[in-house]
RNA sequence: GCCGGCGUGGCGGAACAGGCAGACGCACAGGACUUAAAAUCCUGCGGGACUCAAAUCCCGUACCGGUUCGAUUCCGGUCGCCGGCACCA
């Protein structure tokens, strides 16, 4: 036995080999192929095995793209704004810049164990000034288009966290951050106008190759609908209601009105007997949360005492005011048509209200409704319409109103402008002058970076006002337009600020001049694969799809979708669930990588599961993969200096495994990759021992097969065989389809579906022959007459017998 | 409630344009080597019936049904788990 595997001074060795001589060449000539990873945040508490799936995953997907003749783009950075730095400031009065500037260093030499290909000559970190400054530079370009504004209006605000969030922030009514319940307050806030962008990100999902869940919770998001806005005259006053409606075909249907009860006119409406009651209802609605009118499923509401008039029936409906109309949806006002609609059904038999039925199902009215009819069908009670399709009707009904100007086909989303002012201090000042003369006005271009100041107190006021509000100095400035006293913008942007446009950064990380260089940006972008967890799909994926769309506009780049493939690996558990300090069930992939090697590592970070499920986590499970490698490497010490030719067998077992690998590759199924390489070990071992030996052509195609999984042990081994290159100086295999095939195959027998044993047949072998080898075989099996005999070449026979 | 995804040995998981279910690995058990242990190697390992043994047979991919010569795979229904949305008119 030769030296055995001594993982630590393998990977010791290559490693300090790797930093002196970069495996990832940009000669100027190959392709490139942009990988890039989901960004971390560097906490304090420093990598688990769940972080280093994602960035194995991207690793071995740059290598094997490598391998295929690109230079691959494969950087790493810092998403580091953001609270956890700023209530660690706040216990502990350490500036989070430096404490972020530690977590930075730790997790760099964490991430640095993973011997990934990362080129940190490119790295960034979004709470550098040179960084930040094009952060704030967006900004500025996105108000001079209009697309950043100010607006009071009761965002969402997380009473814990003491800022204000974007929709998008809130889940299942609680902070996206912390889960404290988010409650409503009213503020002055900076937004962005994404909403003008809603088809654009709708339409351009076809373009994108993600996974269609990801792409559909988009979708969803976005939440475009088709449908009509309808006027509803209110009886004796020169106003009307406007509503919108996905349902203009049971408009005969409606019956009476809801507003929500912030819209302008529930006050107005309620008719002397009622103010009081529409008043307190008003009130009380404006005391929920959004928790409680998430919770409160039962209707509530109140009658204006007002009618308007249904212009189709020209019946007088009633109007109501209830909270389960939202005001900020289409026209903050509904027409309700019991029969049809869940919602207006349970609302209209709470409170006694008509229940006209204008759609069935066979063109008959039912004795009495049980439950809203909501599907489409016939017309009914609907005048000229009677007898039609509804869904034809979808169609006419708002013709007519149009004709008769009363309304109008029209589209709805579901998705907000983004809230984009932050109370807090760690994130980048939002780069605003307020001046009583001019308004609010942009810093000049060349100010920029707008520095975030010292403070001595980081703790959020919890009136709205960020930290930043106290620095007298800071705050007062003069007007860059006008020059007179002014005072600066003291919110600061959102996290997502910096990470929805990062990966354009890299390239060029060191330009003073520009966002990125024109040149770099057309030779390098856009990203050709991002891979990382899927909690992102409505945050950041959206927030980035739009901020390259914005740049698309204004001509810094010139594409207009940042990722064109998305591949989202699941999560580690451990029992059954998510790792974290307060579970505590955080696997270190310190303890591993000093036991088993690095190598060890990444080949069962893949192996534990499919990477796009998550996966439970048993640290027991590595040492399979450690064997694997002992019983690899042996095998190729023991062969290395061998003159030996490959048998048949070994030939087709190799052109076999070099399809194998890559197909599974090409699928993402690294799983079966890894499962794949222990079974092919066992059979070349089962045919070394029957051969003498192992030819050269076979071990070295394994090792460049096995290169992008495990490099220090591939590249080793690569070297014990004579080479003083890089291993990856190769290409990745190509394999023989001719030399693939076996002469013989070995097929099953089944009589009646139920297999019996197996015969040995030539490849080609006619049907009858195959057929007749079967029957003789398992003559003993074949009781009774046969009916039916089936053969489907090179898989099975089935004979058929009564 | 609506929309997705998923249910396979003790465990992680293979195999699905329908074709020998349980690859590969973990754990476990037995054996070899060793004074002994570790490491390594070999063997066994879904359940059951009948066996001294081999052979053979039956059941089995959440549950019930369907299509088919043949279903883990396709279809219909039920249950369970996970994720997303949540009064969006």
């Amino acid at each position: 036995m030769s030296t055995p595997y001594n993982h630590k001074e393998i990977e010791k060795r290559w490693k300090k080999h790797w930093e002196d001589n970069s495996v990832n060449v940009n000669d100027g000539k190959k392709p490139k192929y942009y990988c890039l990873d989901m960004f971390p945040y560097p906490s304090g508490n420093g990598l688990h095995v769940g972080h280093w799936r994602g960035y194995v995953i991207s690793d071995v997907w740059s290598r094997y793209k490598m391998l295929n003749g690109h230079y691959i783009v494969h950087p790493m950075g810092w998403d580091a704004f953001g609270l956890p730095a700023e209530n660690y400031a706040i216990q502990k009065g350490v500036h989070p810049s430096k404490s972020t500037a530690e977590n930075i260093a730790v997790f760099k030499k964490q991430i640095d164990d993973i011997s990934a290909i990362y080129d940190w000559d490119m790295e960034i970190d979004t709470t550098d000034p040179n960084f930040y400054k094009w952060t704030q530079w967006i900004f500025v370009k996105m108000f001079k288009a209009g697309l950043a504004y100010q607006k009071e209006m009761p965002i969402n605000w997380c009473p814990s966290c003491k800022t204000g969030l974007a929709n998008e922030e809130v889940v299942n009514g609680g902070c996206e951050r912390c889960g404290e319940a988010v409650t409503k307050k009213n503020l002055n806030q900076w937004m962005l106008r994404i909403t003008k962008y809603s088809d654009r990100l709708l339409d351009d999902l076809d373009k994108l190759d993600w996974p269609e869940k990801v792409k559909k919770m988009q979708s969803d998001w976005i939440g475009k609908s088709y449908g009509a806005e309808v006027d509803f005259p209110v009886d004796g006053s020169d106003k009307s209601i406007r509503v919108y409606t996905t349902r203009p075909d049971t408009l005969y249907g409606a019956t009476f009105m809801v507003l929500a009860p912030e819209h302008a006119l529930a006050k107005e409406l309620a008719v002397e007997q009622q103010k009081q009651a529409v008043e307190d209802y008003i009130f009380k609605a404006s005391m929920k949360s959004s928790v409680d009118r998430l919770q409160d499923k039962e209707k509530t509401g109140v009658f204006t005492g007002s009618y308007a008039i249904n212009p189709l029936t020209k019946e007088l409906i009633p109007i109501w005011i209830s909270d389960y109309v939202l005001a900020d949806y289409g026209t903050g006002a509904i027409m309700c048509v019991p029969a049809h609609d869940d919602r207006d059904f349970e609302f209209a038999k709470k409170f006694g209200i008509t229940i006209t039925q204008v759609i069935s199902k066979d063109g008959k009215e039912e004795e009495e409704l049980t439950e809203p009819y909501t599907l489409p069908g016939i017309m009914i009670n609907s005048g000229q319409w009677n007898g039609m399709d509804s869904e034809k009707a979808k169609n006419e009904v708002p013709d007519l109103l149009e004709k008769e100007g009363i309304g109008k086909k029209t589209v709805n989303y579901k998705l907000r402008d983004w809230v984009f002012s932050r109370q807090r201090y760690w994130g980048e000042p939002i780069p605003i002058i307020h001046c009583d003369q001019c308004g609010p006005v942009a810093v000049p271009e060349k100010d920029l970076p707008l520095l975030l100041p010292e403070v001595d107190k980081y703790e959020p006021t919890g009136t709205g006002e960020s930290p930043l509000a106290n620095i007298d100095d800071w705050v007062n400035t003069t007007c860059p337009t006008c020059g007179k006293p002014a005072k600066r913008e003291t919110n600061t942007m959102p996290q997502w600020a910096g990470s929805s446009w990062y990966f354009l950064r890299y390239i060029d990380n060191k330009n003073n001049d520009e966002l990125v260089s024109k040149e770099k940006a057309k030779k390098y972008l856009p990203v050709d694969m991002y891979i990382g967890g899927v909690e992102h799909a409505v945050l950041h994926l959206l927030y980035s799809r739009f901020y390259t769309k914005f740049l698309y506009d204004i001509g810094v780049i010139d594409f207009d979708e940042p990722f064109i493939k998305l591949f989202n690996q699941g999560m580690i558990v451990k029992d059954g669930a998510k790792m974290s300090k307060s579970k505590g069930n955080v696997v270190s992939p310190d303890g591993l990588i000093k036991d088993y090697g690095c190598d060890s590592l990444r080949l069962y970070e893949l192996f534990v599961g499919p990477p796009e499920l998550d996966s439970e986590w048993d640290d027991r499970g590595i040492e399979g993969v450690y064997r694997y490698i002992n019983r690899f490497y042996n095998l190729v010490m023991e062969n290395k200096n061998k003159t030996i030719k490959a048998t048949d067998d070994m030939v087709k077992l190799r052109n076999r495994f070099i399809y194998d690998v890559t197909t599974r590759l090409e699928s993402f199924s690294l799983n079966t990759v890894i499962s794949g390489f222990m079974e092919y070990n066992n059979k070349m071992i089962d045919i070394a021992k029957k051969a003498g030996g192992i030819d050269r052509e076979t071990l070295e195609t394994t090792l460049i097969l096995l290169a992008p999984f495990a490099p220090h042990v591939s590249q080793e081994l690569w070297s014990q065989m004579g080479h003083n290159t890089s291993i990856f100086d190769n290409s990745w295999p190509s394999y023989d389809e001719d030399k693939m095939k076996d002469s013989e195959i070995e097929i099953a027998v089944q009589v009646n579906g139920k297999t019996k044993g197996t015969i040995m047949i030539e490849v080609d072998a006619p049907k009858d022959n195959v057929l007749s080898i079967a029957k003789e075989a398992f003559a003993d099996k074949i009781d009774g007459s046969i009916i039916k005999e089936i053969y489907v070449p090179g898989k099975i026979v089935n004979i058929v017998v009564k």
